[in-house]
DNA sequence: GATAACTTCTGAAAATTTTCAAGATTTATT
DNA sequence: AATAAATCTTGAAAATTTTCAGAAGTTATC
């Protein structure tokens, strides 16, 4: 009787005599190596939570995976995630597997290529959706029963938010709050580029469009469909100037749309921030990279790491955890690249249409 | 007899059997879930082998870790390594596992803490040791019989080279080209500045120093111990400055000091590559995000990473195989931070001794 | 709406992995 | 050098996973 405490008293075996079903159906639903049919899948979970067989602490795998959706490259903004989540998985016990996947936003879910690794739940047991995802993704991970949270703003077309667990970041309320900060110092003709395609450059115009109406001011955004944000940038920033609009400070859908900015203010001989004053988003090491440094919506991108790698860690530990949305703050950084515009300064604007 | 072909015809007991030895060791060999005594570990290898057994069609783990040794960040440098070495590692149906790790390259192996994840094979196959590694890590991997490649280019102190496969990449050579390409502008004031404490700074400034003396002129070199690369490039120049010395172009150690330098060229009034050429080393995104671009030596990380995961996978694949050490060649990417030296051009010599 | 062709699901048996306790080896101490 | 304490190895048995071939369910076709 006191044989000594194994690892759990509920053997697999036990589940399988409750419940009525084979050893390896039940083995196989307990680490999702094969299909099984939904009601006895059913069964079997009920079964072993009654009889408090621990689902947990048995020596299956202990990794998870960093989904990187359609993106080429490794983005510093995403590499902060992935470090933030790693640190908390490590500190948790558990890796992080990292993969880089495309697929089309259009594909009926039911075609949509999932790695092998995420198949078995031998292998990974839960996911990060991290990247620019679409709901036939999520769908297609439901299917197999992975516990998944995603990024929720870079999330593209219409998703059952209820049922996800996500982390957002208030880029919303960043740029609201940059759009305030240049008025505070006395600017009004402050423009707003970005590619509105993109959801998040498009959650960035909200926030710049409600900031500027609020003051009474007219929104100025500067919306072109290019995919390479540094020519975004540049390009925007180049059709305000040649066109002779009033400007005085720009708020850049990201840093690098920012970079593309200083490159077409220089090419026009105007001066950050004399001239012009110049706000980025996301503030990787690209904003203080910059000369003069970028100020910046920072985004906590460890803290954004660390939440999602914490619900999906609280998912996969208990099966029963509702899906939860959190929302982190933002906070505007500031840095040389903006200056106060005094009453007195005349409104720059430099009628040179230089050909590109 | 004609069953049906098996996965394999040769059993884990077949081999046992042949071997004279149970099941269960047989089974710890194979997949390294626990240490068995070396000669019978090379027992069951041979009778392995000898009887065909499949050592890798087996359904077990295809994993392997990118391990980011002694690195606080995951630098773009690192990214694109990594993103090259999973790219081959997806072509060939394995995982990447992302794994930061610290530790000192002062402690016995014995006492260097792998992760859990890193002591059995059934997790992970392999390692690419990227980041700074010495050889007290490498003797812990080769304990666990971890198949390990390392880049060559950030280990630390001796170490037996011809014991693992590595991967270098030519930044000797690189320095050599960028300082023989200014002095092909008719630069003669060519600095070098690093941190020569550390590696790669100093096989950089040995390609440099090269270069310098096969030309005839006398090496130029501020060697400052700072560990921030921006800091390092910004104080070093400013001290080359504020002493009034001689100067017209720099080679960087690598494109984040080059940005150092940057700032501190600004700090003095002196633009690029009007007053002063710049070149860095790495070719990061960094580098061409400056403005003016900078002129750096390009290391094809993606190269680098991929050839590691092949050198990686070759070994995992074969037990076999002697290892390996590639050198891949980099490459001077010219961008606007330099330019020619007219024979009429005046040395500048600000004489401001500005204070920091 | 029946039948064929195909796919998915399942349990029994086979194969492998893991636990446990005993035996072997190493390390520390006298 | 001898002994005790601690650690490491191992095989047998227990537990789990995987294969295989047949059963059950679906879809396409006439």
């Amino acid at each position: 009787m006191t044989k000594k405490t194994r690892r759990s008293n509920v053997r697999i075996q036990d589940v399988a005599r409750a419940a009525g079903l084979s050893l390896a159906t039940v083995s196989r639903v307990l680490n999702g190596s094969a299909r099984v049919r939904p009601n006895l899948h059913e069964r079997v979970v009920k079964t072993a939570l009654k009889l408090g067989f621990d689902l947990n602490r048995r020596n299956d795998s202990r990794i998870v995976a960093f989904l990187l959706s359609n993106r080429a490259v490794l983005h510093p903004f995403h590499s902060a995630v992935l470090v933030g989540a790693e640190a908390h998985c490590a500190a948790n016990d558990f890796g992080v597997l990292f993969l880089p996947m495309q697929y089309s936003p259009k594909l009926p879910w039911k075609e949509v290529h999932i790695p092998r690794l995420l198949q078995n739940r031998k292998v990974v047991r839960g996911v990060i959706a991290a990247g620019t995802n679409s709901q036939n993704l999520l769908d297609a991970l439901t299917d197999r029963r992975l516990p998944t949270v995603c990024l929720g703003n870079n999330i593209v077309g219409d998703w059952r938010k209820d049922q996800y667990s996500a982390v957002f970041f208030d880029d919303i309320g960043g740029a609201q709050e940059a759009t305030s900060y240049f008025q505070s110092l006395g600017h009004r003709d402050i423009w707003y580029i970005g590619n509105c395609q993109r959801t998040w450059f498009a959650r960035r115009s909200d926030g710049y469009r409600q900031a500027m109406e609020e003051a009474g001011l007219p929104p100025l955004i500067r919306d072109l469909n290019i995919d390479n944000a540094e020519d975004l940038g540049y390009l925007a920033t180049k059709s305000i100037l040649s066109e002779g609009r009033a400007i005085t400070a720009i708020l850049a859908g990201d840093d690098t749309t920012a970079r593309g900015a200083y490159r077409a203010l220089a090419d026009h001989g105007l001066r950050i921030p004399a001239d012009v004053s110049v706000i980025g988003v996301n503030d990787t090491i690209e904003a203080s990279a910059l000369i003069p440094p970028l100020t910046s919506v920072r985004v906590f991108t460890d803290q954004l790491g660390k939440q999602m790698a914490d619900l999906l860690l609280k998912q996969i530990s208990r099966l029963d955890v509702k899906p939860q949305v959190v929302t982190l703050p933002t906070r505007l950084i500031r840095r040389e690249s903006c200056r106060a515009l005094l009453q007195s300064d005349p409104i720059v604007i430099k009628e040179e249409a230089q050909a590109s």
